[in-house]
DNA sequence: TTAAAGTTTGAAAGCGCTTTCAGATCGAGC
DNA sequence: GCTCGATCTGAAAGCGCTTTCAAACTTTAA
């Protein structure tokens, strides 16, 4: 017959059947042993194997997604493929997808719960076996709704339900670290910068400054807090608006690593040095962290190992088991943006 | 009967059948009216309009793709998602995909032409409609190959071939602007950095530098030339290697934007101010390089855009015609990483 | 030696949709 | 009034694979 639309300009044809006839059995003994559904004796194994091979044959996903009902790859919401922070998750994702023979879907919900939403329609509407949510804005609710038809993780929140499992990193016990630094460097006048607060992180990131500050017996100064968006030019305003309140300070704490940029940036433009007239401290560890000028002392989130846990909890959960993932706790890493606080 | 495994949890089981029983015609004219491929008289086209809506039915695509040979979604080779410059890019493909129905289906070849043929393979047989190649290791002729069995769009470099369409920046002129923009600023002793010599752009980099020098009628010093491989540290190691060799210089530039920061914080190590001691460009225009310390002066390349438009070829390849997106000029943007060279 | 209880296998029925192919409907033309 | 295109529409045949289901062999137990 005439070639007609399947896969029309020339690909590989080959097909289940042609395997089964090359090998002389039945095509659904090769199908046994493409999926290890059943025993399948040695001699019939070894001569499909050596069909396989020899036709180069290549099992459809589609084909298989449809009869099997599932699709083999894993949607993964993210809100920006190209955010700094997120890009090497996604990465860490896709490492471990590709070892079990999963393909990530992303798909980016742009910081809009909305947007989101539209996304989990259409990784639903493409039959994904998985849903691995980043941080995002959506509802609680509507992610335990989502997990009743489809396995969920998600990160940044602590959240139980069934087929749902959720992850966070521990953002108060990061900030407090962060905050504990400066003090330890005799820092006693600490501004922060806060984070956008539409995100829970934001707050839990503030509660762990204050507790630093508390712990050392500081008084907290709200003239010190300054919001923030997380983006770069946050960082700048936050800094510029500080400077202009005259109130004064020795060290800034940004609740990201983008915004300390931004405030080292905005520093930088009012004749301030890092470190040496201002410590300065944020939060992420990004890997441009390590090059900025002067390097920036940070908390280290295992963004990439964040991308690998939560896949690898997504396919424990496909497997049918309780996943047993642990996130690694903060740490904190010393770089060249704080210091001593110099004797006055 | 029992609800096996189709979308075994509760999913809408919305079938095309179910849509074609509700509005009293035959299925066949649900496809019809869904793909819009033949005419359909308006009675029942708005039954079968209604039907839709009001059972939410959402086509399977698996089914769609097995059974129409299409799949609706575009692989696109990247060499790291996490990467600052082809994240921006991703987005770009993302968007303009979105706006057809179809979706990126996203791999790393980590600038290896091995891993990157894989990919390649994995996206096959994921039956992607077409693939596109974000500035990839793999040989024209590999790619030429590729063309015959799916369309292929390509970015960073020339190449003519059936199915395929290639798109590429201009380095030489962006170079060649941005050592021009110091020359201008009365440099003359002008160290470059380069790129990794098995990107094709790299060589186009230097030679543009090279030109303007040339045009400028500057004999060309080769001891000023290092060798880099568009990574921060290798930024910081060439600054190294120039400053030990003790040969003269008042600006750098570097043929990209990473290299920049390395030898901005390498510059800054040995006590050397950016721009006062020496001035310092780059090339790609990251997002962060204006908030860079001090914001970089460098050359634009619209990333994003440049997503956009190799999706829209792609879009075009598919439809069969003729793509003819064009890339936009090289533009240098100063900021304050350069200035003019103080009399001596 | 024969029935009961496994093992392996192949045939066949879908999965949900697209796409011929031929039948039905409807005017219009003679 | 009847035939002939032109238009619609439905039945049915797959797309390539998974998965019953039952048949065909093997063992094992009695």
């Amino acid at each position: 017959k005439s070639p007609k639309s399947p896969a029309a300009r020339g690909t590989q044809a080959v097909t289940i059947e042609m395997v089964a006839q090359l090998a002389g059995v039945s095509l659904s003994t090769v199908s046994r042993v493409l999926n290890g559904t059943a025993v399948v004796s040695q001699a019939k194994r070894e001569a499909i194997d050596a069909a396989i091979a020899s036709l180069g044959f290549v099992p459809n996903p589609m084909a298989r997604g449809l009869a099997g009902g599932r699709s083999l790859s894993i949607g993964v919401v993210t809100q920006a493929l190209d955010s700094p922070f997120y890009g090497v998750a996604l990465r860490g994702v896709e490492d471990e997808l590709a070892h079990a023979g999963y393909s990530p879907l992303f798909v980016s919900g742009h910081w809009d719960a909305t947007e989101e939403a539209r996304c989990i329609d259409v990784l639903r509407s493409r039959r994904v076996d998985g849903i691995i949510v980043l941080t995002g804005r959506l509802s609680d609710q509507a992610l335990r709704n989502c997990a009743k038809a489809v396995p969920v993780v998600v990160t940044g929140r602590t959240l139980q339900a069934p087929g749902l499992f959720a992850m966070d990193f521990d953002n108060f016990e990061g900030a407090r670290l962060a905050t504990h630094h400066l003090l330890a460097l005799g820092h006693r006048r600490i501004a922060f910068i806060g984070g956008d607060p539409r995100h829970p992180d934001a707050g839990e990131r503030q509660q762990g400054y204050r507790a630093a500050l508390d712990a050392a017996g500081i008084k907290f100064n709200p003239a010190l807090v300054l919001p923030g968006q997380y983006q770069e030019q946050s960082g700048v305003e936050a800094v510029e608006r500080l400077l202009d309140s005259r109130e004064r300070f020795t060290a800034i704490f940004a609740a990201n690593d983008q915004m300390a940029f931004g405030a080292a940036l905005a520093l930088h433009r009012r004749g301030l040095h890092v470190p040496k007239d201002v410590s300065l401290v944020g939060f992420d560890d990004l890997p441009t962290a390590v090059f900025a000028v002067p390097p920036l002392s940070t908390v280290h989130q295992p963004t990439y190992e964040l991308g690998r846990l939560a896949a690898s909890a997504m396919l424990a959960l496909i497997a049918g088991t309780t996943p047993t993932v642990k996130m690694p706790v903060p740490r904190f890493i010393a770089r060249e943006s704080s210091r001593r606080l110099a004797k006055p």
